[in-house]
DNA sequence: CGTTCCCGCCACCCG
DNA sequence: CGGGTGGCGGGAACG
């Protein structure tokens, strides 16, 4: 009938073209050729082009739920207006006719874009369907939201990767909504470690660094080598166990890319610390293997597109939000998790936490449900990784100073995500963890204080299992290392005989005794110290996944980009406050000099770097990579130096701090940076003061941490505990499970409050952390007795999550500190930042 | 002009 | 061999 025909017709009209020159894209003829015929035929509904006019705005006849309007014009809501606008006067004016150029401006491109397209189908089912007998038909689908069946496949392709749909038969799916979603995140997860795509993206950042930056001079064979050395096979599609073969028969087992493509891509997110990953790395990661350098140019043209496609279906699904990267180059475009975090593997501990995670409303009970069976895959298996070696490595290196430092070649985070040791500490946890604690922002005067206690109770812990004095660096790291196991475990779904041991090991460090701070491999980047006379000195640092050369060129230069590159903000407001960064004087100048220094130049920082510690006496020294290290040889009176509140900041770089396993993690956190090649450092800093004994700080600590519980001091403050305390108080994840498992020194009450507790925070600083990006600076405090440590965030984005956070980690009196810090008024206003401020240029997200 | 990404040709594959 | 799938890339729309 007419449908038919019009149909043919249409065809016709493309297929006839198609010799000449005519383009693929419909051209305006090709739309006022629909246009036209649709006026004719006013029911025509199979073709492409949404022929009336009138179908989207009255009223949606194919969508039961109200929703989808709504979800529509929350997408694009300008877009909505403009287009209703646009409708409203074609439809007045459009009488006959003539106006067949009225055409093109119906069908605006964003109206067909995928991602709309996509929000309507999921609109037509629920996150959480009751049965699971929600059937798909294709071409019913299709019809409906009245487009070709092609895009559909697009939309359904990456569902399926997500296990949100699974196909049943021809033209059939089922759909699953959400239920399976998080199983499948962990199982996706899982296997992005296990492919050591932390690594690779690590890998190629560098590798744009060098070119960009370094000439060639180096070509790095290593680097080269070693992303051939991750001999990822291709991996299959990511099945969950439960419904691994809906439709053997019908299926072809042929895993097309788009779907494997999807999972990938997720991989990426869930794998990455920042959760931040660029079309340009994604797609040169996924194209992947083949590792040639050639720049295929097409086939990353082609790449991207797809990613776009996949990006968009995943935005829908409000698992990605794209954002904009901006490095020195210009900006690039990427995409932020916003998805639910994905622990590690962790078990039923984080159920709660993940089932409150998933962003629908819909009823939580069903993902707790399903996570209990995690198993999905074995985890033994690869898990052989360790971490630790790199990490001595590392030390010793610096120690050496001279040495380069090697990277093992399995990048240690990955292998503390697989390994069962350090599946605690991952970063990711850290980041699941935001979305649970919103609802509570408010009360936080209790919550900070039992927040207090917690810590204090968790410092206690860590101080336990922290070994007493390392006289090198290299000793500290080891014990850490060593220790590790008994911290992280606990977390894990380790056996209970490890966390038995945290007890005893570590009596009390000397009161100011001073650490090193392991920064997390990935982010390994130049890390800058300050020492409490006020000397700021960038180290480098290797990263541990093994590309030595690569590094110290990338960490100079990345130095040299903070200082600089933060300067140059492309947020007008902010600009300015990069300088500040320094607060203290700092001898930053001489970073910048660095630019890509050679290895001499590298020795002689880090020479030098200790030289002055020692002088100084100062305790802190930084390495990236994330443990805490405490170090035997601190000389308390020296760095108190000028002032009590001197502090040695150290500005990690963006991510900060990531948790060791062993000792907390500090999430530091600033997520998205890292994600885009630049240095975290810009991004989200990380500053910590110490002071060896300042006065301001003893009275806070006495109040709030300790003597909630009645703990009075804790026993001996040791500076161990401080930065397990700090880790956890931050950020981390890792956390949790020790506290949990802690066997509750002192009062048991506490203890359950405790997890309680640990909960709250761990929700509000992940959130918070990511959320906002944050910058935050950690102030430690140190007497004698007491510690305390303050966090304050630098960069508010929002205010609520920011201001949680200077409630709870609030300075006392604090001199410098809290009224500096604090002082951001509102989340909003990021000049406001006091002088310890960061600016976290680099990366800026664009919200949508 | 660069980014985003829609459109649909056409190769596969399966029944 | 017909029809479902979906890779793929041109080039339009958007900013």
């Amino acid at each position: 009938n007419i449908t038919g025909f019009l149909f043919l017709a249409v065809q016709e009209n493309h297929s006839s073209e198609p010799y000449r020159n005519v383009l693929k894209t419909p051209l305006k003829q090709t739309a006022t050729s629909h246009s036209v015929l649709t006026e004719i035929q006013p029911d025509c509904q199979p073709l492409t082009t949404p022929p009336k006019p009138q179908k989207i705005p009255p009223a949606d006849p194919w969508t039961p739920t109200s929703n989808l309007k709504i979800l529509i014009s929350a997408a694009s809501p300008e877009i909505r207006s403009r287009e209703q606008r646009r409708e409203l006067s074609n439809n007045t004016s459009q009488e006959h006719l003539s106006g067949d150029e009225y055409e093109k401006s119906h069908p605006s491109r964003k109206e067909k874009s995928l991602g709309l397209l996509c929000h309507k189908f999921l609109a037509r089912y629920p996150d959480y369907p009751s049965t699971e007998n929600d059937f798909i038909c294709l071409d019913e689908v299709a019809e409906k939201l009245s487009v070709e069946r092609r895009r559909i496949y697009d939309i359904v392709n990456v569902l399926e990767s997500l296990h949100m749909v699974s196909r049943l038969a021809k033209n059939r799916y089922v759909w699953h909504g959400r239920h399976h979603l998080f199983k499948t995140l962990q199982a996706l997860k899982k296997v992005g470690e296990e492919n050591k795509y932390t690594q690779q993206m690590q890998m190629i950042k560098k590798r744009e660094y060098e070119q960009e930056f370094d000439f060639e001079g180096e070509r790095n064979e290593e680097t080269a080598r070693n992303l051939d050395s991750s001999e990822h096979s291709e991996m299959p599609f990511v099945e969950l166990p439960g419904m691994e073969f809906h439709a053997a028969s019908v299926n072809s087992r042929k895993d097309k890319s788009l779907r494997v493509m999807s999972q990938k891509f997720v991989m990426l997110f869930l794998v990455s610390t920042p959760q931040v990953v660029s079309l340009e790395v994604a797609a040169k990661i996924l194209i992947g293997e083949d590792q040639l350098e050639d720049l295929d140019k097409s086939k990353f043209k082609t790449k991207i597109r797809r990613l776009y496609d996949i990006a968009n279906v995943l935005s829908s699904l409000e698992l990605i939000k794209k954002v904009h990267v901006t490095e020195e180059r210009g900006r690039k475009p990427a995409f932020k998790w916003t998805g639910p975090e994905v622990l590690p593997e962790s078990q039923d501990t984080k159920l709660e936490t993940t089932s409150t995670t998933c962003p629908p409303p819909v009823s939580e009970s069903i993902p707790s449900k399903e996570q209990c069976s995690k198993k999905l895959f074995p985890l033994r298996g690869k898990q052989n990784f360790t971490r630790h070696p790199s990490l001595i490595k590392l030390v010793k290196s610096i120690e050496n100073d001279r040495r380069k430092i090697q990277s093992a070649p399995t990048s240690p985070v990955k292998s503390s995500a697989s390994t069962d040791q350090n599946v605690s500490a991952s970063p990711s946890k850290m980041a699941q963890v935001p979305a649970i604690a919103k609802h509570q922002l408010e009360g936080q005067s209790k919550k900070v204080r039992v927040v207090k206690m917690e810590l204090s109770q968790s410092a206690l812990e860590c101080a336990l299992s922290l070994p007493e004095a390392v006289p090198k660096p290299e000793a500290p790291l080891r014990t850490a290392s060593t220790q590790q196991p008994a911290l992280t475990l606990p977390s894990s779904a380790g056996p209970p005989s490890h966390s038995s041991v945290s007890p005893v090991i570590l009596p009390h460090t000397p009161p100011g005794v001073p650490y090193a701070i392991y920064l997390h491999p990935s982010q390994t980047h130049t890390v800058t110290t300050y020492s409490p006379s006020f000397m700021l000195q960038p180290l480098p640092c290797t990263n541990v996944t093994g590309l030595k050369s690569i590094n110290s060129k990338v960490l100079n230069k990345v130095t040299s980009e903070e200082g600089d590159n933060q300067t140059a903000t492309d947020d007008p407001t902010k600009p300015l406050t990069a300088k500040e960064r320094p607060p203290i004087k700092s001898e930053t100048s001489p970073q910048r000099g660095l630019k890509r220094s050679q290895a001499l130049q590298e020795n002689n920082l880090i020479k030098r770097f200790r030289s002055d510690d020692k002088s100084l006496n100062t305790s802190l020294t930084f390495f990236p990579s994330g443990y805490l290290i405490p170090l035997t040889q601190y000389i308390h009176d020296t760095k108190a130096g000028s002032a009590d509140k001197e502090k040695a900041g150290i500005c990690s770089s963006q991510r900060a701090i990531y948790s060791s396993p062993i000792a907390g993690v500090i999430p530091g956190t600033a997520s998205e940076l890292k994600a885009v090649n630049i240095p975290a450092f810009h991004i989200t800093p990380l500053n910590i003061m110490l002071s060896p004994t300042s006065i301001g700080a003893a009275p806070v600590a006495s109040n709030s941490c300790l003597n909630s519980s009645n703990t009075s001091s804790v026993r001996n403050p040791s500076p161990s505990v401080l930065s397990f305390t700090l880790q956890h108080v931050g950020l981390i994840t890792a956390a949790n499970p020790a506290l949990q498992h802690v066997p509750a020194p002192s009062q048991p009450e506490n203890v359950s409050h405790s997890s309680e507790n640990t909960l709250l925070q761990e929700e509000k600083f992940p959130n918070i952390l990511q959320n906002l990006k944050l910058q935050f600076t950690l102030f430690f405090f140190f007497s004698e007795n007491n510690f305390l440590c303050s966090l304050q965030p630098c960069v508010p984005r929002e205010s609520q999550a920011q201001t949680a956070t200077e409630h709870f980690f609030r300075t006392p009196g604090g001199p410098n500190t809290g009224s500096s810090l604090s002082a951001n008024s509102d989340g909003t206003d990021r000049t406001s930042q006091g002088p310890l401020y960061i600016p976290q240029r680099k990366l800026e997200v664009s919200e949508d």
